[in-house]
DNA sequence: AACTTGGTTAACCATATGGTTGGAACAAAT
DNA sequence: ATTTGTTCCAACCATATGGTTAACCAAGTT
């Protein structure tokens, strides 16, 4: 008896890594022994099959995904408070786990079957939820604050603004001039990305917008 | 002898699609054999082994990719008919062949190996590649038309906005309300993602920017 | 008609892969 | 000391998978 824990969740991290970048069916339970150092009949004595341990795998993503919505979103005075927090701690959230998002993505790519079950329980959860941007938003809308956007739309453009860097991070890194420091290429993004939005949501200055 | 060339692109359309969706190591020839309805052994007979026909899909793949950032960018007077072109090209792009970029964010997520073979030549080529987008941008910030800004944050938060909301089509369909009917959803994003970001590259009006 | 040629297929092969098993190692309980 | 229960592993199994081969067939060519 050297150890459970330890060893659940050696197998579960690198199943998270593995799962991340090949995929469900990509990924093989060897490679996945290998990353977590310890025998491939282990991931069936603790997980059962691969399907099961993907399930696990899947439903820890599926929370911190939706998790990292909630954060650090009480506590905001104005609305460019909140959206500078919403996009800060969303970052920083990807940045540190950046495996959480990349397999949301693969999941999405292969068709998203996975997606169905987990994510009823966050549309009824009026907590963290998308929702609660959606009202923030048009709060900020009725007092003035900011321009009548499409809540939805701006959530998915700020998400993808947030996210999308992350997923193409080789890419990035070999077209864009400043991504080789990668942390203060995360962080000028941070900046840019709120810079760019806010004032994309700023009541109609002199300039008209051309239809 | 049938047919040479139909068949040849029978397997590479297979191909794109399997490849898309299942990633380099998670699709299956069996399945890529199946879905253009011929049998295995033509997969080798066209293209020698399961390597070589990535290869050759993902070089068709990054040029359609390319080629996607330099369309309708010509003709363009103002930078206001520029960036409104260039989303709706490069959505229409991104919505008549949903795989290839698709395929283009697998290869990231899987650590984007086969990229730095093909992204030296568009780095070269001037024409079509993301300097000329920087170029416009740079050019709008000398003339005065819009804030200055960093134009390859600016260039990745365009791109990003078009591309994601089609990466995460399965997650957007589940939680966005107007996604049901995905042509019109696609066709309401393009106007949003111009207003927002038109907008947000305006020259400061009476609202300043909070730091 | 005999013969080549290019496209196609079913059957086959070696290996990889998901999954199983019997038992070793070891600690706690009896 | 013996039992009991848990953790762990080497070896194993059936099937899936990438890749090969030999034969077949239709259409030119001689």
């Amino acid at each position: 008896m050297t150890n459970t824990v330890e060893t659940e969740e050696r197998i579960f991290d690198a199943a998270l890594v593995v799962f991340a970048s090949k995929g469900r069916d990509g990924a093989r339970m060897q490679e996945i022994a290998d990353q977590a150092g310890i025998n491939k009949a282990m991931l069936h004595y603790y997980f059962r099959s691969k399907d099961r341990l993907y399930e696990a795998v899947f439903g820890y993503v599926m929370k911190r995904f939706m998790q990292a919505f909630a954060q650090e979103t009480r506590g905001a005075t104005t609305f460019a408070e909140f959206l500078r927090g919403f996009i800060d701690s969303y970052i920083d959230a990807l940045h540190a786990n950046p495996d959480v998002f990349r397999l949301m993505v693969n999941e999405n790519l292969s068709g998203g079957q996975a997606l169905g079950t987990h994510i009823g329980r966050f549309k009824q959860a009026q907590e963290g939820a998308p929702q609660l941007f959606v009202r923030k938003i048009e709060a900020a809308v009725e007092r003035g604050d900011i321009r009548a956007v499409d809540p939805w739309h701006t959530i998915l453009t700020v998400i993808s603004s947030c996210i999308f860097f992350f997923v193409s991070r080789p890419t990035v890194e070999l077209i864009h001039p400043d991504a080789q420091d990668w942390d203060a290429f995360v962080k000028a993004r941070k900046q840019h990305i709120f810079d760019l939005i806010y004032h994309g949501l700023q009541p109609a200055g002199p300039h008209d917008t051309p239809s």
